[in-house]
DNA sequence: CTGGGGAAGGGGCCC
DNA sequence: TGGGCCCCTTCCCCA
């Protein structure tokens, strides 16, 4: 017996569950553009993906070979088996998906566009800027061996396919193969030879704001395609959107929809060319929401921590001005609250003050006359990070019996640090520091806040080890297991912690009534108990 | 209902 | 870049 329409009702659903971003375990990142998609429909439709989808939970696909738009077609096709119609001329669209097709291993697409381009009447192309030097350097490091031994093993199935197919996809090889990064590796993806990019204000956390060029925005592309379908593909910048047409790291010479090689456009976005010799990427990020505790609108919060460091935060109090915002709920759609409402809900507008603080970062600098940086237990703007600390040491000594008693409590619980000498000091806050490279991440903070953003719920980070470890939150990665309950965890320091429950051992006694707990913060916060006020 | 403890999630930050 | 640690917070359970 067999159910005829089994098969085409599984894709159906499967392809729902993708619109909806439900049960969705990997994200495909295309220049700007991220795609959710189930590991197993993508391993199942091809060889590339399958040497993926093991270990990896993020893969970046090569721009050169694969546009958003077109990535959008061919993951259409492996979700329908159709695809969907363009506007673009036969020849181009089926050019550029049979490119795609190849570097994939989608083999049954890539015999399908060979098939359409024959009806085109016109011979294959094979795209002068398809084998460049430069991009190859730029992906080969980042190949997995695996992928090597799919190449080769795919040749050798090739044998058996027609004359023609092989040549042309023999061609298509040469020089080049996948490039791929981990989930783990986020960031270090095509950034090779890059240099100090923070400094010139366009690196920003999964790097994929400055190799856009036209495409729409980041915001349009991480939703999910069931909230995409009304806008049009991203090829062309839609006019009289200014939020559209001053994407982060749009060459102004493209806004005219001059049509470019994928080559050449690479080119000129390379990170590997010196600064004076790209365009300027101007990074617009202007009115990207900021998540801020909640509770009591994030002053009340904050007046609780001790540390003048606490005191500072650049906020305005702005509400998005246009419709660049960027919500986790437009980035995940509805299917997620259910893993996520909890967060979701502190981010939802107009539900405290705090909720309507946004991150404003226009270029990385501070607009003149606004006071971006708020003292928040006072409320007082200013103007830079300087005035700012200045200010907020106005504030230490009312601070100071509440220092002290954290202090006090950390003494309790831990003996002081040694005293190694620490040489170098922040000009700003003057800490200091050990070494010149942690004073140097640490004087980021001043200059560029939270530089790091994450490109599926928007939120901003100031380190790319947090927001790389924030994302292992979103994609559900957890490494660390523990042997005796299967208990998973996101970070090693974490499994260390909960395999005490399981020993019994409670390393922290409180020295004053002598509890003994296996987390050092329920100590903390137990030692809270006996401080405050009764 | 409330407060305290246990356990865990997540971000900041230093190394 | 990732590990380790600190802190804040939340949820659950129980007295």
């Amino acid at each position: 017996m067999e159910l005829p329409n089994h098969a085409r009702q599984l894709l159906l659903q499967l392809n729902q569950q993708r619109a909806k971003g439900f049960l969705c375990d990997v994200i495909i990142v295309v220049e700007n553009a991220l795609f959710r998609a189930h590991k197993n429909v993508l391993a199942a439709s091809s060889m590339y993906f399958k040497s993926l989808m093991l270990h990896d939970n993020l893969v970046n696909l090569d721009m050169d070979m694969v546009s958003p738009s077109v990535f959008r077609q061919v993951l259409d096709f492996i979700y329908t088996g159709k695809l969907p119609s363009t506007d673009q001329p036969c020849q181009q669209k089926f050019t550029a998906l049979l490119t795609a097709a190849s570097y994939l291993q989608l083999h049954d697409l890539a015999a399908l566009c060979r098939k359409r381009l024959k009806g085109c009447g016109k011979p294959l192309p094979v795209k002068p800027g398809m084998v460049r030097g430069h991009r190859k350097q730029k992906v080969s490091s980042a190949k997995p061996a695996s992928v090597h031994r799919l190449v080769s093993e795919d040749k050798q199935r090739d044998q058996d396919k027609p004359q023609d197919e092989r040549v042309s996809e023999d061609e298509e090889y040469a020089g080049r193969a996948p490039g791929t990064t981990s989930g783990s590796k986020t960031g270090s993806s095509g950034e090779v030879g890059g240099g100090d990019e923070e400094e010139d204000g366009q690196e920003v956390g999964l790097d994929l704001s400055k190799k856009s060029p036209s495409e729409s925005s980041v915001t349009e592309e991480v939703s999910p395609p069931s909230l995409r379908d009304e806008s049009p593909p991203s090829e062309s910048p839609s006019a009289g959107n200014s939020a559209t047409s001053e994407e982060p790291g749009q060459p102004p010479d493209l806004e005219d929809g001059e049509p470019m090689e994928l080559g050449e456009r690479a080119l000129e976005k390379s990170p590997l060319l010196p600064d004076g010799d790209r365009p300027r990427a101007r990074f617009r990020q202007s009115a990207r929401k900021k998540e801020w505790p909640k509770r009591e609108g994030g002053v009340a919060n904050a007046t609780e921590k001790p540390a003048a460091a606490n005191l500072r935060s650049v906020v305005t109090g702005d509400q998005p001005s246009n419709g660049n915002s960027f919500s986790s709920d437009q980035a995940f759609g509805s299917a997620e609250e259910g893993e996520n409402g909890k967060d979701h809900s502190d981010e939802s507008e107009g539900e405290s003050p705090g909720a309507n603080y946004v991150y404003r970062q226009e270029g990385f600098e501070v607009a003149v006359g606004d006071n971006l940086y708020v003292c928040i237990p006072c409320g007082k703007g200013f103007p830079s990070s300087e005035r700012l600390n200045a200010h907020v040491e106005t504030h230490t000594e009312e601070e100071l019996c509440i220092k002290e008693e954290a202090e006090d409590l950390s003494a309790r619980v831990a003996p002081p640090p040694g005293t190694e000498p620490r040489p170098f000091e922040c000009s700003v806050c003057s800490k200091s520091y050990k070494d010149p490279a942690s004073l140097r991440q640490h004087e980021k903070g001043h200059w560029l806040p939270r530089p790091f953003p994450c490109h599926i719920c928007g939120k901003m980070f100031t380190q790319r080890g947090t927001m790389t470890r924030h994302m292992r939150s979103h994609l559900g990665l957890k490494p660390f297991a523990c042997e005796e309950c299967g208990m998973r965890f996101t970070r090693q320091y974490r499994l260390t912690e909960h395999m005490r429950v399981h020993s019994g051992e409670k390393p922290y006694e409180c020295q004053l009534c002598g509890g003994k707990f296996t987390q050092q913060r329920n100590l903390i916060s137990h030692l809270r108990m006996h401080t405050s006020p009764a």
